[in-house]
DNA sequence: AACAGGAGGTTAATTTATTAACCGAACGCT
DNA sequence: AGCGTTCGGTTAATAAATTAACCTCCTGTT
């Protein structure tokens, strides 16, 4: 690879005055700039980022660490992400910390987790990176998982902290809207898959479930809600115990997609007509939602603007170091499809 | 962030003795060896990347340029490809071409294609990576995409040239092998609702479902042939044109999970029970594949070891240079569920 | 004529880590 | 005693850029 020195040798100058014109930094003549240039692109030269970098002090390089890419949700922000940090002039190093399958028995393992992060960044860290984006799914509060550095960091998806930077999308604003929007549809009967009973979602979400529900001055009958563990399974399960109640709910509210779908199966085979005898809505937007029998209406995760969201705030706080954490929390959309 | 300087200082020796003592390049006595490392540990040093790489003109960090991280087999791949590498010691630059919208009218837009990669690559080699990984789900001729350069590079998925290395998986035995599966479950009327008509892995996978059948003996009558364009809706309407056939084939083999989620819709609107009256099976499995009624059968593409090899392959080019290009094409394994 | 000042370059220090070449002291051997 | 090694370090060049400080003409002003 040709360097600087191939180049102002070539031109007849020095290497200062090559740096010089490449970046503007001083007046020189055109006629030196023209003999420059053509010195360039004769020997097809291109600046060494690594001898930049390290003199400057800064690799306009992005650290992305997230918790499994295999994850929907994070291939989507990581997408955002990217293409953003692109567009800023940014690279992306990307980790992954491969703990997919770790994602729900997080209190037992925390001491991986903590361990496997600070990895990461540390990894990151060495590399050199002007700024870290988080991506992670979980729910965790990761206050203390982190070991403090002096890396810009923002959190994508999960939440930070109150002295952390993070972007998010609204769990309760979005439960309550949906349950403004099955009112507004004539339900007054709305019975609610949950997922696992202590995580942060299912609270908040049935927190807005509920808040939207008294501004309407109804409740929620406690027999209407069941706690499944996201999973397929577990939301056939609960139909299954919805199904005995008397009166039957209106509708079914199901936390993810996932058990909405096992719900979907456990009411069309119990001879149940969809949205006609029972309606179905879910939460994440997923694949199958599209392509259920009838198409499921559920919540889209504002997924690419949260990268992008993400990516914006970590080039600011390169840029303005001294910026206070920003907490931003972005709207979710109903995707009206033919299950309500 | 501490120096080697700061480390020498405070130690009272040389930096090129801590530098030995780190690398191990020297015999250093256990004493100083000692204050070295209490030095080390005290300013909480880390070598700085940097200056290594500049130094040593290696990066030790491979470039991953994937067409569009959305698609689902995309992020396994890459999934595969970071865990290995990270275990290889190596650090990933990942860099999105967002090429996914305009996957199939690929012929079009072949100047647009081509451009992008470019920048794509120029800007991985911009970064001194030390190879170079391309990810694509489509089915193009690459060679002539590609600006001839020195970084060595493997792709991942979709195929290179005779002079690359590329690591794939096969469509012809893939499809070969489900026939011989629906075969020896009984079915001889197998109807295909195939993919894109020029498309390469429709070519493939219908050749090697006409091998399979002339191996048993049998053909495909051409009313059983059918082309859609990969996408849901196109898998209902060849299944309603399928059903005006007479007999009526036992089995619809879809060349994707989508199209064979739309036979299936297909079918049971058309009251026939599945497996019992038609049996259905897809490729791919996608996330919809395990979530559709009854279960889909279908082929798993082999996407993690897709990324495991390719990485391998990268590692190993990058530390014996002139071994010859390798060809790997992995096999699709069966996946029963309840559709057949 | 003398001097200020600007235009257009160059010199050399700097960023951090690696490593070939070198150097002094101690030790062993005849 | 004299010589060759080995041990345990150090010195300084090197990787490829950036940039403050400096230097030399040349022009313009009084």
């Amino acid at each position: 690879m040709a360097t600087m020195r191939d180049v102002a040798i070539l031109a007849g100058v020095s290497t200062a005055t090559v740096s010089h014109v490449i970046n503007g930094s001083k007046r020189i003549s055109p006629e030196t700039t023209e003999r420059v240039l053509q010195a360039i692109s004769k020997v097809n030269y291109r600046p060494n980022t690594l001898a930049k970098s390290l003199r400057l002090g800064q690799t306009h390089t992005i650290g992305v660490l997230v918790e499994d890419i295999r994850g929907l949700p994070v291939a989507a922000i990581v997408s955002g992400i990217s293409e953003t940090l692109a567009k800023g002039g940014y690279k992306t190093i990307f980790h992954d910390l491969h703990l997919l399958e770790k994602l729900y028995n997080q209190y037992e393992q925390i001491g991986i987790y903590r361990q496997r992060i600070n990895e990461g960044l540390a990894l990151l860290q060495s590399s050199n990176v002007d700024g870290i984006i988080y991506v992670a799914m979980h729910d965790r509060h990761l206050d203390y998982l982190f070991d403090p550095m002096d890396t810009p960091l923002v959190f994508a998806y999960s939440h930070g902290t109150e002295s952390d930077t993070f972007v998010t999308y609204s769990n309760r604003d979005s439960a309550a809207d949906m349950v403004r929007f099955l009112l507004g549809k004539g339900h007054e009967r709305i019975a609610v898959i949950a997922g696992h009973p202590h995580s942060y979602p299912t609270g908040q979400r049935l927190l807005g479930i509920q808040m939207a529900m008294q501004q309407a001055g109804l409740t929620i009958p406690q027999e209407y809600i069941r706690y499944g563990n996201w999973e397929y399974d577990s939301g056939l399960e609960q139909t299954l115990e919805l199904l005995k109640t008397d009166p039957l709910p209106t509708v079914i509210f199901a936390m993810n997609d996932l058990m909405a779908a096992g719900c979907m199966a456990a009411l069309l085979s119990a001879g149940l007509r969809i949205p006609e005898d029972v309606a179905v809505v879910g939460f994440d937007n997923r694949e199958i939602a599209s392509y259920l029998q009838p198409p499921l209406t559920t919540i889209a995760l504002p997924t690419p603007e949260i990268g992008t969201r993400a990516a914006l705030h970590i080039i600011d706080m390169i840029n303005n170091p001294s910026t206070h954490p920003v907490r931003e929390i972005i709207h979710c959309s109903i995707i009206e499809r033919e299950s309500v």
